[in-house]
DNA sequence: AGCCCATCCTGTCCGC
DNA sequence: TGCGGACAGGATGGGC
């Protein structure tokens, strides 16, 4: 498939159920894997390493262990204390390819393994994404101390009781923090907004108990459906990134400026909050919420 | 505490 | 047609 097409403006953005579908692609294709060849394409991989970081070539003869998902980022673990940490921010994408296939100026790793005709690649236009050769131990204290808790395992009381602690943040911002909460980034906060009726700029703290309910109804039924759209509508997980195929089912008001609301069919609104877009309903995300 | 702004980076789009 | 500038955004870090 062609991901570069360039049918919509908005690349690949993964949040957290992005991530979720591509570590699910991961798993299958690379638990138990032995480590033939581990390179860095360009420069830019190597200058995002921390001083702690392992050498590639320490990888080699080392077999996946495990493969999972903390918020956006994505860690593997090997059978010594190896590990790696990946983060694919904007642009960032993973695929399997074939090794004759010709790699682009913006792949930037290539990770081959043991009898498997297919490599793995880290590919990123924009290079804010980041690809650490770390150990696993590091890797698993950095983002526990970086990371909130996970959204779809969160329990309503912490939710709330987060909401309270940092109560001053406009809710869009609240969402976006990572400290705060994991995995969120600006086209599900609006989606997930939008279905539970909040501005985006109503303070975090300031929401009634009922809206908060809301907002966390919604927060976790929008990513299992997106994560259930993304795992039925691939088969391979080559095919997970961008825009195609069910993801759009879930696009209610992001990047929908102008159009109108499924609810009320006023003109989605589109506003710069803490530097970020967000789409809104004027009407059905109202800045009061009527209770006062 | 939390907002604002700049930074990183590249491709795309708009106006002239 | 081409060029320059604005824009997009996840995360971070400095200033207020």
């Amino acid at each position: 498939m062609d991901i570069f097409s360039g049918q919509s403006r908005i690349y690949f953005m993964p949040e957290l159920p992005e991530v979720e579908t591509i570590v699910g692609g991961l798993k299958l294709e690379l638990t138990g894997k032995k480590v033939k060849e581990f390179v860095f394409l360009s420069p830019h991989l190597k200058k995002k390493q921390p001083p702690s970081a392992l050498s590639p070539d320490s990888y080699r003869g080392k077999r996946i262990k495990e493969i999972w998902r903390r918020g956006k980022r994505i860690i593997i673990s090997f059978d010594s204390h190896e590990g790696l940490l990946i983060h694919l921010k904007m642009t960032g994408q993973l695929y399997l390819a074939n090794p004759d296939q010709p790699v682009d100026k913006h792949t930037h790793a290539r990770l081959r393994f043991s009898g498997m005709k297919k490599e793995l690649r880290f590919r990123d236009i924009r290079k804010f994404g980041y690809l650490n050769c770390l150990k696993i131990a590091e890797i698993k204290e950095k983002v526990s101390a970086e990371l909130g808790p996970e959204p779809l395992e969160i329990e309503f009381g912490d939710f709330s009781r987060l909401l309270k602690q940092y109560g001053k943040k406009r809710i869009k911002s609240w969402l976006l923090d990572q400290k705060i909460i994991a995995g969120i980034g600006n086209i599900y906060s609006d989606e997930m907004l939008f279905r539970a009726g909040i501005n985006p700029e109503r303070p975090a703290g300031q929401l009634w108990e009922e809206e908060a309910r809301k907002l966390y109804r919604a927060m976790k039924a929008l990513l299992r459906q997106a994560i259930k759209l993304k795992g039925s509508s691939v088969s391979n997980y080559v095919d997970l990134f961008g825009e195609k195929g069910e993801f759009q089912k879930v696009h209610r008001v992001y990047g929908k400026e102008g159009e109108l609301c499924p609810h009320c069919r006023t003109a989605i609104r589109r506003k710069k909050i803490n530097g970020r877009s967000s789409f809104f309903c004027p009407v059905c995300q109202p800045l009061k919420s009527g209770q006062e």
